[in-house]
DNA sequence: GGCGGTCATGAAATCGTTTACAGAGGAGCC
DNA sequence: GGCTCCTCTGTAAACGATTTCATGACCGCC
């Protein structure tokens, strides 16, 4: 045996056939004689064979790989759209690489780079807050977005973030809530922005007040949760019902109020967004909107692989349903 | 401008020098002239030259980028390391390639795969449960584990988890409880194993009574945390502390002891092994044992480039250290 | 038997770099 | 001046696959 691993040659050499015919009998097995085929199969399986991928992309002017490009990965969030991404990609025989936003300065100055190095076949955008002019770029691979995007009308995974705000609001209201408050994402958002619009839509529909007092800033993060419950603690004039733009928030926020010595439902009433899997594990378990974040990872990839083998810059986007999930940490109003 | 992207070729034309020339200006610029490097360099920004990554791998016989191999992405515990391997991988200029064992058939398998297919300059393995067989391969690239493994010599980076089951034991006990249990994770798991081989030691070591029935068995999972507390409730002879080998299951069994009407840490102390995010945000506060899994991230990470880079197969592996956290979930037995 | 057509195969070009080797030119020294 | 030694650059050969094009064999049909 060699030392090195075999190539091509040496199968042909072994089969007594050209590298044409080895290659052919690799990739399309329809074209070649069972004779042929027999025998670079077992000259194949005698070299032990493997094709190097690096000189096959190079020929075939591919990489064999998508770049998902997220702002932290650390977050389960994202976490579980990349295990969608990776339940399609992998099979399909295309390589996963992971680029954080966050660890690198320039955010946007990274997406250039990765559009124009030409290191992946599409590109999947898990971060909204990237700039638009990037995309101008002439030759750019497929790109998909699997969350929303301001102004911008690349092809899409989206969830029905307004209506995940209006059933919040809805299922409060139906409670016996008419005070009812809202703690947001980073303003600068998407989703923050989506949600808050469904939540105050809804709010004007069902002809409840709107305070600015009672629509808390936070981030999506536990801590941002924690504060929001200090905020909501300090009022003089507090809503009883709370629509949080994330389970964390809403993980943090029942916490903190816990920890206050007051009681959700008993005291305030709590509907988050995401149902991550703490949602049903909280006691009281936590209401919420239900987002099916691997179910967002897998069509993501679906919609681009269908643009990178139809070399197709446009598809058309996709909107994922939400729906509510009813537990204990919403109930009537405190009289 | 040209459509198509522009190769050294091209650079070469417009600045008038071999493509040796230009290539040399990039990857070591001090062996030129200042001159042709400068106008390479303005030939390069005037063509928007990128050098073509795979071409470039294809001579170097490398491949420019890492496997982590990892049992479930979706798990923010591995969510964590990733970040880790990212934040040094990245700025090396190597791609993370991610590979989740659950989502095809035979894990063995894939690992045999990826060592031979030569995708790779190197693995991280973060799955403890591969068998050990398949890394006899010869030429197969470095490899470091990020967690431990019965009866493997490969390079590693692990956390002192027996220290860890000895410090939850100990906190315990200094509390004042004498009847100490353990929730496991899977029992096939190496880190169950170890874990409980410090607790059981621990609890040897303090001359405190050791029962079979206070062994209950988990998965590391928040459900199985929540199905050890019903199991827990359901003894007739109860401990008065337990220590629970991942913060998820003691997420779990916190939430629903506190569903059963009983009270953390009055009727039951709880300490946790992770320090995950939520810890801090559970009311009470959760006890556990830290282990700093970016960390463990950034050291595998530069463990696996030192050994890519200097061409070897072996390193001296690496400890991390545990911390004990002191929170709320964890005091006084009830009298 | 000659002719057109299909079919399987091989020779060779190609993808875009990097790098071993060699050559040109100049500097330094006797 | 002639020699050696350096420094810089160019030529051309890899790297390992895929694919176009050409070729020869074979078949069927008039």
């Amino acid at each position: 045996m060699d030392r090195r691993t075999a190539t091509i040659q040496d199968v042909a050499r072994v089969a007594g056939v050209s590298t044409a015919t080895v290659s052919r009998t690799l990739s399309k097995p329809a074209v070649v004689t069972k004779a042929t085929r027999d025998a670079v199969l077992s000259a194949v399986a005698e070299t032990g064979y493997r094709v190097n991928t690096t000189a096959s992309n190079l020929r075939r002017q591919r990489t064999g790989s998508v770049i998902v490009l997220l702002p932290n990965i650390a977050n389960p969030f994202f976490a579980q759209i990349l295990a969608g991404l990776s339940s399609v990609l992998t099979p399909a025989e295309y390589g996963m690489l992971i680029a954080d936003t966050q660890s690198g300065p320039d955010a946007d100055a990274r997406l250039a780079h990765y559009l124009a190095s030409g290191q992946a076949d599409g590109l999947v955008l898990l971060d909204g807050t990237l700039s638009a002019e990037v995309l101008a770029s002439p030759a750019r691979p497929p790109i998909v977005m699997a969350c929303e995007w301001m102004g911008c009308t690349l092809p899409s995974v989206r969830v029905e973030n307004a209506r995940g705000g209006a059933l919040a609001v809805g299922h409060l209201a139906q409670l016996g809530h008419r005070r009812i408050g809202h703690v947001t994402g980073p303003p600068d958002n998407v989703l923050t922005q989506t949600r808050l619009a469904g939540f105050s839509d809804a709010l004007r529909a069902l002809g409840l007040p709107q305070n600015p007092d009672w629509v808390l800033e936070g981030d999506f993060t536990m801590d941002s949760g924690a504060a929001a419950a200090r905020a909501w603690l300090a009022l003089k004039d507090r809503p009883t019902g709370l629509f949080l733009s994330s389970d964390e928030m809403a993980t943090g926020f029942i916490g903190e109020v816990q920890r206050a010595g007051l009681s959700v439902p008993g005291d305030v009433s709590v509907v988050g967004f995401d149902n991550i899997e703490i949602a049903q594990h909280l006691a009281p378990g936590l209401t919420t909107i239900r987002q099916p974040r691997t179910q967002i990872g897998v069509r993501a990839a679906e919609l681009l692989l269908t643009m990178i083998e139809s070399n197709s810059r446009d598809a058309p986007s996709e909107i994922i349903e939400v729906e509510l999930i009813r537990r204990g940490s919403a109930g009537p109003p405190p009289d």
